[in-house]
Order: structure tokens, then sequence, then C-alpha cells
DNA sequence: AACGCAATTCTTGTATACACGATTGTTGAC
DNA sequence: GTCAACAATCGTGTATACAAGAATTGCGTT
């Protein structure tokens, strides 16, 4: 736990939130959370009010406060937006690459080729994550590192959906190849292209992405 | 004021922020913020919970609030994220115009026009970011809007400073008019970057802003 | 039986009180 | 004279109390 009560229970709240414990619409009464957590209105209420700013739920006010339901409409345009984000890490990364961030980048693609390759698609999740926050940092710019993890932790629940349908973990691993060439090639354009298409959901890949929604 | 005081503190102490009336790195002191605007700590302590999630403060446990000095080269790096949504936005706007947009793209571009004939820095400003929303909105992208809105208002004081420098006036300008083309030409991809040229701090740009800054 | 009004109850919004940690100033020793 | 330790003070973190608005339920009327 966090040294102070309320930004442990921001932490707490986003995660009951992003794994899907709280669902969009919930209503969330301050007191049934003071309880729970076994802390009073007051730091629960910081909490919210962050998560509010945040964008995660929104406080009506004198009428509470419930999960946002994004909705596939939204989620594509978040997702387009991370694409967008992701594209400018790619193209810094491809002109700013040091040797950290090359040895960064080259292990995690490895470990995704491995979890790829067993079809473990659960392992493959968490190596793709991390595979992408290389990238976030191998762009050498603070600011957009921080956008894309926010962006990217929102994003979550849909990632993982999205990776259990058909053989997206072969296809999505070989654009990480492309990808890693690209970069390691000083191709910024060419590194920022192949990401927009990786992390986008066009075309077929945003009617899985609304199946996954629905099905859940 | 709105119907809840810490909604209304959070504007206001956000607003004095961005204006430069709390300068970055100044401790904000909640007893001496309650006073001020006349209420209890609770409310001013939500408010800057609120504003620490959105980044604009930090808040260091048991130590208070500071006002975030952002610095020359995250300022930079804000503006690449900036340009980069923007320019997605172009590339969206030029695909999905309809005429709604059109007019307002059309209005604002005029309006920027006549201040910029006028040589009317103080206009310019003004309608330049009547302007750039018209083409967020133009984008049809809820988020995207959202994400533009909220990082604009976080780059206002810089964007001000820099219309200052020199020429640029009249750059801007015509940087408007080739935009504007290229969306109403439906070129997305020209849109996307004369947009990322247009909004970036690229080369001596730079140092106009650092200059600014300093001066500040 | 259905609709509307009123009263009660429940929840949020704000203030205040209290406790704990940090900071600062003072005093004493080396 | 300088540095360190201790004490006092100040400010943050959390709890609780109180006020005001919203939702709900029950009763009365049509």
């Amino acid at each position: 736990m966090s040294e102070n009560v309320g930004r442990w229970l921001r932490d707490e709240i986003e995660n009951s939130i992003l794994s899907n414990e709280f669902s969009p619409g919930e209503r969330l009464d301050e007191t049934v959370l003071a309880t729970r957590f076994g802390v009073s209105r007051t730091p629960v209420r910081e909490a919210l009010m962050q998560l509010d700013a945040i964008g995660l739920i929104e406080i009506r006010p004198r009428r509470g406060a419930i999960v946002i339901d994004p909705g596939p409409h939204r989620v594509y345009e978040m997702f387009e937006v991370m694409a967008e984000l992701e594209g400018l890490a790619g193209s810094l990364a491809a002109r700013r690459l040091d040797e950290a961030s090359r040895e960064a980048v080259t292990a995690t693609h490895s470990r995704c080729e491995q979890s790829a390759a067993a079809g473990d698609s659960d392992a493959y999740y968490y190596d793709n994550e991390e595979f992408h926050k290389a990238i976030y940092a191998a762009g050498r710019s603070e600011f957009l590192e921080e956008q894309c993890l926010q962006l990217h932790r929102r994003l979550r629940p849909y990632r993982r959906l999205q990776l259990r349908v058909r053989n997206r973990l072969s296809t999505s691993f070989s654009e990480h190849c492309a990808i890693v060439d690209a970069i390691f090639a000083g191709d910024g354009d060419e590194a920022r292209r192949l990401l927009r298409g990786h992390v986008g959901v066009q075309g077929e890949r945003f009617s899985d992405l609304v199946a996954s929604m629905a099905a859940r």
C-alpha cells in the first residue's frame, strides 16, 4: 500500500475498473467503497476525483460516480490515437536509438518470439506489452512516453481480448519483426507507418474488436 | 461558479496556473487557498487532486503541492505530441469533412486572415485558437478532440509567446492557407504533414520558444 | 387502478476536528 | 564558530459531523 490512502485507493479502484470488476455504467457508492476498504469517505472521494480527471469515471453533481462505458466506437477512436502516438514513438526511436534501448527492444522482441512460438497467448500478452513499452522508452521523449503508458493502460483490457482472435499471435509477431527492422535501420517513416498499422484497428480488426467486446 | 465548489476551484486554480499567476515551482498552500476562496480545505484538496491527476501540479506526500515546471525541453516534447495529434485530426478532417465543419473552418480561417492583415497579434492569438479547434472538431473523433483540447490548454501560454516572435503572424497564416487547401482537397496525408510542420517547434522555432520562456 | 404529491430516507458536498509527519529554529557541545 | 540534536510549530492526511439535494416510497385523490 502506498504511503497515503488516497493514492492507494486510486490505484486500487482504477485496477478494479480496468479488470472489469466494476462494470461500465456501474454506480460507485462512496460509503460502500469506504467500508469495503476500511477507510473513511474522505480518501475515497479524493480517489474518485482523480479518476474523474483521468476520464475513467464520471462524477455527476449530487448524483454519484459511474464507471464510463466507452463503447466500441470510442474504443476505436482511442486505438486510433494510440496508433498515432506509437507511430511517433517508433519514428523517434529509429532516429535516436542508443545501445540500452536497442538491447531492451531486442530482449523484449525475442521474448515475444518465444511465447508466440509456444502459442501461449497469456504470455504473449505480457511480453507484447513490454515490447511496446520498450519502444515508448526508446523514443526518448518523457512526455510522449507518459502519454503512451497512460493510454496503453486504458486500452489494456481490449488488447487482451484482441489477442484471442484467430491467428493474431503470429500476425502480430511478424509485424513486430518488420517494426524492429525499420527501427534498427533508422528508418523513422517506415517505423511510424508500420506501428500505425500494427496498433490501429482498421478493417476486419474492428469487427473483431466489436465482437470481443460484445462477448464480454 | 459551477454548482459544486470543487469543480469551480479546479477551473479557477487551473486558470491561475496557466495564466502564470501561480508560477512554476510555487508551493500551493491548502489553507491559504481555502481562505483566499472563502471555503474550507476539503474542496481545495479535491481540486488539487484533480490537477495532480491532469499533470499540472505535483503532490508530494506530506509535503504539499507545487506547480510543475515543464522546462523548455519538456515543452518541446509536448509540442511534438501536439503536432502529431493535430496532424491526425487534419488527416481525418480531410477525409470526413462535412458541410458544417467546412463552414466552421472557412469562417475561423477568414477571421485569422483579417487579424493577420491588421497585424493584431492578440486578436490573431484568439482566432488562431478557434481555427485549430475547428480542425479538431472536423476530425469527427470525440476522443481525439478531447485530447487535442486538453493539450492545447496546457500549451496555451507558450503559443501566445510564440506569436510575438518576428513575422510569425504572416508565416502562420500562409501555413493555414496551405492546410485549408489540403483539407478541402481531401488530401489527408498532405494535411497531416502540413499540420505537423505548423504546430511543431522544429529548428529555429525552438530557440525562439526557449528565448520567450526565459524572457518571462 | 393509476397518477401525482409529499414526506422520509439515503447520498453527496462541505466544514471542522484531530493526529501524525515534516520543517525549522534554538540551544548546547565540541 | 560550526554542527548536531531536540523541541516547537506548521501543514498535510484522515475521520467525523452536519447540511442540502436527489431518489424513493407511501398515501391520497381522481
